[in-house]
DNA sequence: CGATCTTTTGAAAGAGGTCAATTGAAGTGG
DNA sequence: CCACTTCAATTGACCTCTTTCAAAAGATCG
């Protein structure tokens, strides 16, 4: 698990090499990696952080039957694959084409030993992956099928509506996958909102979602 | 919800008569709480930083009509109650009498700015917590009854066996609020590996467990 | 256009939840 | 120490939501 296979090799891109983190001299480039392949893989020693420039990553674990859990998806701007200890915890994946800009990871370090004002950047980003976490496992344990697809809903539609539409990279096996579910039940829970016309598909894809009632929404998602 | 009850209110052990409340000079008192009493509640401001001294701590949310996820217990010597924004994003109470130490958090933050030789007690501390939430998704969203039950035996057995009994300070329904399921089928689960002899219950207490096979067990554990 | 992947939908089965009754443990006051 | 009460845990019967299995319709791509 340790060698970059061909597949996962990251491809540089040939954009800017500026840095997102506020940043340092250079210790940042872009890769590219092709729609399904690994970013890192569970227990690989940790390099780099991540950020996301185009299109989308899931990360998550697996039990040993081939059950998958998400944890997260992240859209464009986010940061992932932060650890404390040097090993991966979980697996990331490009969902569609995806475009990433690495930084090295000691390098933020050791700007957060600069301390500006107070806060630092790599504990802010810990500690919002995990208030996402405790979100997402009151979801997990506690929430409906249908509560928890308004849920994942609302969560992308804040995320990544553009002009009133909704453009899920991820299909229906990662939603189920994120939310403890099976991609039926995603579909099942899908057709109901839209027969209760809380939302739409635009004319072709299915991934493609309007929101035609929000506050109806929230209802659903407790 | 910021107003301090007169049941919630810390009562200050016998020990150090230091103030913490006063902030700066010294910034570490304990305090006992009596079973079932907030330690902290859900949107409230975060001052402190909390660390088990005996007893033991349950941390959750709830859903508006009650349904309640146990995010973590806390048990002798785990810390809690670390927040990035000002505001705590869940309610902490006591399982048993419980009396914790309490550490001004921004003194904590000050220390971290002492940066000990590149690892930070707060962001490690964010961290564990951050992977621990990650396994638990993954339980939440993707194991069996059984296998909930018996992977909370092993992480009960890691944390709290002494003498080879396993000794429960929290009830059924806080179980079954940690694992997503309800109070019922946690004791059925735990019959079925009772019946199946990986278990015992010591002659009174049901919450005291004699694991007879652990090798049986973390097989249910997948 | 054919092949593959995705999504939807239906029917049946099953795991876990709900409701209810019983037993057991723990604590209280006489 | 013994009723009496209360809380905790178990167990059973039934029900429901979600999963499983299967088929068909749609979308995407070379």
């Amino acid at each position: 698990m340790l060698v970059m296979t061909q597949e996962k090799a990251p491809q540089r891109s040939g954009s800017s090499g500026l840095n997102a983190l506020a940043g340092h001299a250079v210790s940042c480039s872009e890769f590219k990696y092709q729609r399904g392949t690994e970013i890192f893989g569970e227990a690989e020693p940790v390099d780099y952080l991540y950020q996301v420039k185009s299109g989308a990553v899931r990360c998550y674990k697996m039990l040993a039957d081939g059950r998958r859990q998400i944890m997260a998806f992240h859209l464009v701007g986010d940061i992932f694959g932060v650890e404390n200890g040097g090993v991966h915890r979980f697996t990331a994946e490009a969902i569609v084409e995806t475009t990433v800009s690495l930084t090295d990871r000691l390098n933020v370090v050791g700007e957060e030993g600069g301390r500006a004002a107070g806060t630092n950047n790599v504990l802010r980003l810990v500690t919002s992956n995990l208030q996402h976490a405790e979100t997402h496992m009151l979801l997990l344990g506690r929430k409906t099928a249908i509560e928890k697809v308004a849920a994942f809903l609302v969560e992308m539609d804040a995320r990544l509506s553009a002009a009133g539409v909704l453009n899920l990279p991820m299909n229906r096996r990662d939603v189920a996958d994120y939310l403890g579910l099976t991609l039926e039940t995603v579909s099942r829970a899908l057709s109901q909102l839209r027969e209760r016309d809380v939302l739409t598909f635009t004319g072709r894809s299915h991934r493609q979602i309007i929101l035609r009632d929000r506050a109806r929404l929230a209802e659903f998602d407790h």
